[in-house]
DNA sequence: CCGGGTGTTCGACAGGATTGAACGGACCAC
DNA sequence: GTGGTCCGTTCAATCCTGTCGAACACCCGG
């Protein structure tokens, strides 16, 4: 959807922005570095660097320029507005508390699925959720989604960001998701065997937007569990109904904010 | 520190980051609007907007524009890779676990601390945290790292930020500050009777950074209690303690980073 | 069908972004 | 101590581009 139309840009501060990508996904980086990489004159680089700094978008140390934690400030309070984490909050924190496993807040935007909120219950598994960025294909959450949308919308992303493997079992066949969507749909919730995360399994429901005529996703919700307890009526009865109850609930209260 | 000296500015690109700092504070935003509060021609704007949204820092709704995203994950990223957040969360997690309340793990930057990990205990009080961007003059964990530097260092951030109350039990008083600093540096912690939050009381540890010949703090560690619970040895010396020495271990793990 | 609010395009001009080369400073090896 | 290397910084000239207001196109509600 984004990129190119005919129509104008402002090339200082597509470069700009370039840079700050740029040192987003990297520790520190010398100004110098930066400026080899992407092909753009030392002292142009600099110039960028000061304005950024300014700014405080971008931080000097020692050993060179890193991103300013502001960008997470600003990308915390977008996320407090948002009304699927208003709506959704609570009933993550309630989920994570019955389930005692790990429950996470997805929402789409560009194609990719951003996990805004999490919270581990007693026996969650633990890694790093809230604030990552992940594909659309390979998880429970993006595959909740992703049921609910066009299949052109699906062309769309699947063309823009591939289907690569994080792990053997990922789905990396357009067939295969259309087939897993397609029972995603009829059954209400997404699963994951492993296909991102080696030991990892997850049920996610979508979040929809019932408000609007077309209905429409924003989001979903999902409980997180090692694949060792993935397994019986636990994992393909108990937590698919506790996750889609959350996700209705959550769906009835969006419309409030 | 930032700002101005005599050299260039890129004021194209300063123009973009100052829209995109707009837009951060606000919900959803028209591209008129921006052009209006910012007294920028509309036309303008509009490029700004586009050259943003293409490079997906900006998000375009129905009725508006707002941040992307983007800026979370990318704060998010920053954050992995700081050793204060490397070393400090097991901590984090575990203090909670022992205590059952509310840690937080802060670094400071800009003359303002970042909240940039918490954990809540069985027993916490439950508010936004992670990604919060606070003053450092009314809360302990500010205090502790204020008081691990310079004076000339606190004239600096009291005089780019001042000394706002948002209780009134705030410190807005530059000399009653010095003192509770001064008590801070003999004590090994700061403390925090309501003053940031009516009704939330905390303690705090500076982490310094124990490699370099100066000694230099990077941040803070803290438990934070209901007002309530604020009391007797609980308060004065048992969570003084288990703060203090969590942040004595994080000190040292944090070298291996 | 019109009106008010958007976002969008246009062309012209002035002013600024870009560049390479040259300078200054910190640090390390020897 | 000294030479070398790497970094950031500055400069002045060139060309290009960001800026602007006005005019256009769009969408929605009345």
């Amino acid at each position: 959807m984004a990129r190119e139309t005919g129509t104008k840009r402002i090339e200082a501060s597509e470069r700009t922005l370039e840079i700050l990508g740029f040192l987003a996904g990297r520790e520190r980086t010398t100004a110098t570095e930066v400026a080899e990489r992407l092909g753009i004159a030392k002292s142009t680089t600099h110039y960028h660097l000061k304005t950024l700094e300014d700014a405080e978008f971008v931080v000097r140390e020692r050993d060179g320029y890193r991103v300013s934690l502001n960008l997470l400030t600003m990308g915390h309070d977008v996320v407090s507005q948002m009304s699927t984490y208003q709506a959704g909050k609570a009933k993550v924190d309630e989920l994570a508390r019955e389930t005692g496993e790990l429950c996470i807040l997805m929402v789409e935007e560009h194609g990719y699925g951003y996990y805004i909120y999490d919270n581990r219950g007693e026996d969650a598994v633990n890694f790093d959720t809230a604030g990552n960025r992940k594909r659309l294909h390979d998880n429970a959450l993006g595959k909740a989604f992703l049921s609910q949308v066009s299949s052109e919308r699906v062309d769309e992303i699947v063309e823009r960001h591939g289907l690569p493997a994080t792990t053997p079992r990922t789905i990396t066949d357009r067939e295969k998701l259309d087939a897993e969507l397609e029972t995603a749909r009829t059954e209400g919730v997404a699963f994951d065997y492993e296909e991102q995360l080696n030991g990892l399994c997850c049920v996610a429901a979508p979040i929809r937007d019932t408000q609007s005529d077309d209905v429409s996703v924003r989001g979903a919700i999902s409980v997180a569990v090692p694949a060792s307890r993935a397994q019986d009526d636990y994992f393909t009865e108990e937590l698919p109904r506790a996750v889609s109850d959350a996700a209705n609930i959550i769906e009835l209260e969006r419309q409030d904010y």
